[in-house]
This record gives structure tokens, C-alpha cells and sequence, in this order.
RNA sequence: GACCUGAUAGCUCAGCCGGUAGAGCAUCUCCCUUUUAAGGAGAGGGUCCUGGGUUCGAAUCCCAGUCAGGUCA
């Protein structure tokens, strides 16, 4: 019989999921995984993971699992707290949540379900996973969930192919609305629960609050730029180039901004607070159409803003990866220089699928969209897929 | 110094010939959402610069003042 470590989280997805692979005859254990009990900067009333832990356990006792609980929040903190710390000081956006599967569930806790003696672990991710034999080497295949609204391939796109070859996504073929109904049928305690929001295992946080705790406010200008700026302009100028590396060099490039630029509409408390396209939190009125972050300089402590969601400084159609932070969850497709491949990508969590070319070059990997996309913003993950199938994925440079 | 224009929600402004005020943006809440954004739906918010006057009644008309911007000397 195969031993297979759950990850319960103490929410439905996981609990179902737990469930499924008993029913199928695997040999079950529940982990849960504390990884963060810092309530102060959560906006959450109760104390959740407490909460959660308890839920978990009796998922566990109600299917008749063994059931543990393990400490994360040293590796939690060091690999993904700080690693957020430094690059919202770095003024880049980090998806911390990408990290954790990568860092968190994937590895450390893989790790540890190894040592328990297990087979594979497994997560309640809406996601698939399937195999190919290829010269008689087995690739693992990372797909979509079923439920598209529900997909969370893209939280797992920093997977590899040893981590995939242990893992177990028993969901994924299903509908959320299928998991509450088997929940509910098994009389789970979580079926009802509401999904999870927020940063994974700490909840609900408001950000700035959240980083504080670490980055210093200081106050800072809020410079508008208009859209009809020059810098602008020259954007429409050269249509034909001469070969794909200039097109892609050329659609990549970010504005750079000087104060002179624009005008000074208000002041902010820092601007390593602020990401690419934000509108909330800039508190600048009197404007006709609403004002969004275009561009945060942390060195001059500068938030650059552009009115109306069409402001030419927030649309770009390209983007680079650089070379040594793409990754290939399929290493047999990975491009060869100077070679390219039509996809299909996004640039964040929940965003409809776009068309794409990858272009591999010397410096990295080049993103070019069809249509051009909103606040590319650095740190985020683009990650690229074949029809259903998550192949591949990077930081957005 | 004279004249002109303006002074209305946090901001930018709309309020025709008088009947106690509105829009966009901002803010807050909720929804959506295991990142950051975005998006959707609601809500709160005004001694209408001050003081007089005309009128049944003034943000709206008249007078004076204050402040701001402008024009001419």
C-alpha cells in the first residue's frame, strides 16, 4: 500500500482531498502545517490557525488518519517572510505564495513526508498532474485544474519535476461545488468553511501594515505624469524591426522616470508600499479619472502616477526574464538560444490566459504578448502554458 | 491704487431666470480572490468664505469685508 502525506489545512479542499485518496486505497496521514502566529498584523478576529489546526484534526479523526502537526514558521519566516521583507524594499512585488509551494510545501514539508516513510505527498490545489513516457524517461505534466475559476496551477509554477514526481493533486478533476458536496456527504467539519484568503498560512493582512513591521515609512512626492507626455510618443515610431531580439528588446523596455517629468499632486508614506497599477492607497483626488501607480522609485522615493486604466505608462507588451530565473517545469521544452515557441501566458493569479511568444536570447528569456498587458511589475511570476499544461515560468525582471 | 474674476463635500468642479445642493476623483465598508494589483456593489461626508440687506423664502439677487488669481496704471 502506497503511504501518502496529506497537507490538511484545515480547509475543505485539503479535508476532501484527504478523503478521495483513502477511498482510494492509499495509506493516509494528515500533516498540518503551522507556519506563521504572529496575530498582530492579521485583520482576521479569531486567531486562525488555531482554529484551523483544530479543524484539521478533526477532518483527520473523522477519517480515521493519523494526524500530526509540524512547526514551519522557522523556514516559513527566513525563506519567505524576509524574502518579501527584501524585495518590497528593493521596490519589486514578490509573490510570496508562489514561494511557499516552492520553499514551503513543496520542499521542506516533502522533505518531511519523505522521512515519514511516505510515497508522495499531497495538496487540495485545484490542479491536475499526469505523465509521458519520453525514450523511457517518465515526464511529469503540471494541468490546469478542471474548475477554471478555481485553477491554481499558477501558484505552483516554480515546481520541478522531482517535486512533481512525489506529488498528488487528488481535486483537481473536480468542481469546487463537487468538493463541498463530498465534503458535506462525509459530514466534514470544514464543508462549510469558508475558502481561505489572503497570504497563505497568514491570512488576511493589510500590507502596509503588514510591512511596517520592517520598512520604515517616509514620506515621499506623488508625481503625475501626463499621457500625453513625449516620452510616449517615440512609442509609436518604429513599427518593422530589423529582427526579433530588436522587437523584443524594444517592447520590453520600461519607462524611466525623471521628477521634472510631471507634476506633484500629493505625497505618500513610502513608496516600497506601493506596486505597478495600484489605484487604492494613493489618496490623491481631484482628479477626473482615477489615478494609478505607474512607477514606484524606492532610491528617490518617488511613486510616479497616471490617470485612467489606458495611461500609456501602465501597458507594455513585453517582458523579460532574466536568464538564471527561468524556469522550465518541462526541461525537455526548454528553448534553446535564439529559439522561440508560441504560448499561451499571465502575468498574475486569476488573469484570462494570453497569447505569447517566448524568445529565448543570451540575457534571458522574452515574454512578447499579442495584446499588451497591464502593470507587468517586477517580481511577479510570468508563468507560460501549452493549451492546459503550466511548462514553464520565471520572475518578471 | 483702480478694475475684473473666483470663493460650494478631503480634492477638481457643476448648480439656467431665487425655493436650504450634485458629479468625478479620494475615503470607508462589503463582494470577488490562498500574491500584489485590478474589478464589482454600497456608504459616509457640505454653517454653499464672513457680515449685513431685499424676499414668504437665497448657494443663487444687492452692499461691505476677507482671501486667491488676473488685467490696467
Amino acid at each position: 500500500m502506497k503511504r501518502v502525506v496529506v497537507g490538511l489545512s484545515g480547509g475543505v479542499d485539503s479535508s476532501v482531498a484527504a478523503y478521495l485518496l483513502k477511498e482510494q486505497g492509499y495509506e493516509v496521514i494528515g500533516l498540518f502545517m503551522k507556519n506563521w502566529h504572529d496575530d498582530s498584523v492579521t485583520i482576521s478576529d479569531e486567531c486562525p490557525w488555531l482554529e484551523d489546526s483544530n479543524d484539521a484534526m478533526l477532518v483527520a479523526q473523522k477519517l480515521n488518519i493519523p494526524f500530526q502537526t509540524v512547526d514551519l514558521s522557522e523556514e516559513y519566516k527566513e525563506r519567505i517572510v524576509d524574502y518579501m521583507f527584501r524585495e518590497y524594499e528593493k521596490g519589486r512585488t514578490p509573490n510570496p505564495d508562489v514561494l511557499c509551494n516552492r520553499e514551503i510545501k513543496f520542499d521542506v514539508f516533502l522533505k518531511i513526508a519523505l522521512d515519514l516513510g511516505a510515497d508522495y505527498v499531497a495538496t487540495g490545489h485545484y490542479c491536475r498532474k499526469d505523465e509521458i513516457i519520453q525514450n523511457g524517461e517518465t515526464t511529469y505534466r503540471l494541468l490546469a485544474g478542471k474548475d477554471t475559476s478555481k485553477d491554481q496551477s499558477y501558484f505552483l509554477c516554480q515546481l520541478s519535476q522531482d517535486m512533481l514526481a512525489k506529488t498528488l493533486f487528488p481535486i483537481g478533476e473536480l468542481q469546487k461545488t463537487e468538493v463541498r458536496k463530498i465534503a458535506a456527504e462525509q459530514s466534514l467539519i470544514t464543508a462549510e468553511k469558508r475558502d481561505s484568503q489572503g497570504l497563505c498560512f497568514i491570512g488576511k493582512v493589510r500590507l502596509p501594515d503588514f510591512l511596517q513591521q520592517q520598512l520604515k515609512t517616509k514620506e515621499g512626492k506623488i508625481i503625475e505624469v501626463a499621457a500625453s507626455h513625449d516620452k510616449y510618443q517615440m512609442n509609436g515610431a518604429p513599427k518593422n524591426f530589423d529582427n526579433l531580439h530588436d522587437k523584443a528588446v524594444y517592447h520590453s523596455q520600461k519607462y524611466e522616470y525623471q521628477p521634472t517629468e510631471g507634476k506633484v499632486v500629493g505625497t505618500h508614506i513610502g513608496a516600497h508600499f506601493f506596486t505597478k497599477g495600484q489605484r487604492k492607497g494613493l489618496a490623491v483626488g481631484g482628479t477626473k479619472e482615477p489615478l494609478f501607480v505607474i512607477e514606484t522609485d524606492v532610491k528617490e522615493n518617488i511613486i510616479y502616477a497616471g490617470q485612467g486604466k489606458d495611461h500609456p505608462g501602465l501597458h507594455r507588451k513585453a517582458l523579460l526574464v532574466h536568464s538564471d530565473e527561468v524556469h522550465w517545469i518541462r526541461p525537455d521544452l526548454a528553448l534553446e538560444l535564439g529559439e522561440t515557441m508560441e504560448v499561451q501566458a499571465r502575468i498574475r493569479y486569476r488573469q484570462p490566459l494570453c497569447k505569447a511568444q517566448l524568445y529565448r536570447a543570451e540575457e534571458g528569456t522574452y515574454v512578447l504578448f499579442e495584446e499588451s498587458q497591464t502593470a507587468i511589475t517586477e517580481g511577479q511570476f510570468v508563468a507560460w502554458y501549452l493549451d492546459d499544461e503550466l511548462i514553464g515560468s520565471g520572475v518578471i525582471g
